[in-house]
DNA sequence: TCCGTAGTTCAAGACTTTCGAACTATTGAA
DNA sequence: TTCAATAGTTCGAAAGTCTTGAACTACGGA
């Protein structure tokens, strides 16, 4: 808990680490979560519910360090927020794309 | 090379499996160069060099599964084409947004 | 019929994912 | 200030996936 977050500069972002994050049907979850809120929200909150606080963790932080997701520490909670914009201008249409294909899709 | 090859339903494409088949550095490598080829291409044509087979093989495999690529055996090789305009309607901007954000990134 | 080319299958080692158990940091209450 | 609850991290083991060499199959041409 006390190591800080490490956040890649968006320029340092890879476009296959971004599809590598999302490729996960969890963590396609998370950010359509995130993205629906709309503010920054806490990782059991914004996670799938049942789902081991190991994994949550684990997920968070391959979203964190693929550039998809800020963390931020305030007291025993980390707030999350998509990096919508920033990924937009490097990536433009690809993160808004994927999450309107994934809307149509969700009920599986 | 008698097991005829197994094509998904545009249908039944899950978004999961398209992400996760463009994660993948090399993956990505042999979309984009049948992306710019415009027409069908054998697997050796259409892998990085000196790619061994068996790997070679096996992305053909992840990206026809996933639904990406179809694939057709003309003698002794297999011919490979996108499936642009199918996918295109079933996850609208998802490919081509993809295939357009991965040009400027891919010097690295 | 034999050879070369194109690709597949198999198996093994390396790497990743999932999840329980143990841990740490912060907050709020006694 | 001490204690417990909450929120998340770290570790380790089992199960799964990736990469690749070696052996294989199929087609086409000489």
């Amino acid at each position: 808990m006390q190591r800080p977050f490490v956040h890649p500069a968006v320029e340092d972002v890879a476009l296959e680490s971004v599809l590598y994050a999302l490729a996960d049907p969890t963590r396609l979850e998370i950010v359509k979560t995130l993205a629906a809120g709309n503010c920054g929200m806490n990782c059991s909150m914004a996670a799938p519910p049942d789902l081991p606080k190991s994994t949550q963790s684990h997920h968070f932080q391959v979203l964190r360090e693929a550039g998809l997701i800020r963390s931020e520490r305030r007291g025993t909670e980390v707030v999350n927020s998509l990096r919508c914009a920033e990924l937009d201008k490097r990536f433009p249409g690809v993160i808004a794309s994927i999450l309107k294909a994934s809307e149509k899709t969700k009920k599986r």
